[in-house]
DNA sequence: CAAACATATTAGTATTAGCTAATGTAACGA
DNA sequence: TCGTTACATTAGCTAATACTAATATGTTTG
């Protein structure tokens, strides 16, 4: 049984729980980019997406590295876009379930 | 490629996004359990463990079934508890990654 | 049917999070 | 070296969230 620390795992999962930040993984999660690029992907204001992506990173969920002026950052490894791609199928599934039998319930 | 809508997607992620709801689901992910079961076992307020369920139930995660005067919480389903796992194993992972490389980092 | 128990709901308050605008810092290029 | 570009940081405001206490609903049992 794995035993993981509930605060840590709450940071983690902290990087999940704002739409930007989801954005910004599902943005750069086949391959790494600039902020300004992500600005420009999420139409977002330059501010913003820089305060989310220091988050990201605090998370765990995203690296950063320099490259002269410009910052790429990417998500940290294959694990973490496997789980980000797992949400997507859990998600699928949950929505025809709640669609085919949960319809009563609102 | 999943094409998954961003704000059902958000309303999914957002019963991951509090300690409580997190330990909830840690709570019943093995076995059903009543709302005072939960209540116990988190050592909480039972309103607002109530509370958490409802959201609990409309992000997707857990469904409840009433057996006379109690109500059995349980999570949705193996795929959901197949994603919590993942949670659980990626954050070891990302921890193991961040102790090695990152430890400059804070 | 009344009391007791299990759960849900509501209202009010406190805390947290996210946004924008402004400013700061660092790298590059003319 | 000065202006420009890329990104980070800060401050202030607003909105969303979570908590507690009180009350309501529904079920069981005596």
């Amino acid at each position: 049984m794995l035993q993981v620390d509930i605060d840590t795992k709450m940071k983690f999962l902290h990087g999940l729980s704002n739409k930007t930040r989801v954005q910004i993984l599902e943005s750069i999660k086949e391959d790494e980019k600039t902020v300004s690029q992500i600005v420009q992907d999420l139409n977002g204001n330059q501010s913003n997406i820089s305060q989310h992506l220091t988050c990201l990173k605090g998370c765990g969920l995203v690296v950063g590295r320099q490259d002269g002026k410009y910052v790429y950052y990417r998500v940290r490894n294959q694990l973490v876009r496997d789980l980000l791609t797992m949400i997507d199928v859990v998600l699928e599934d949950v929505e025809k379930d709640v669609a085919c039998c949960d319809s009563h319930i609102d």
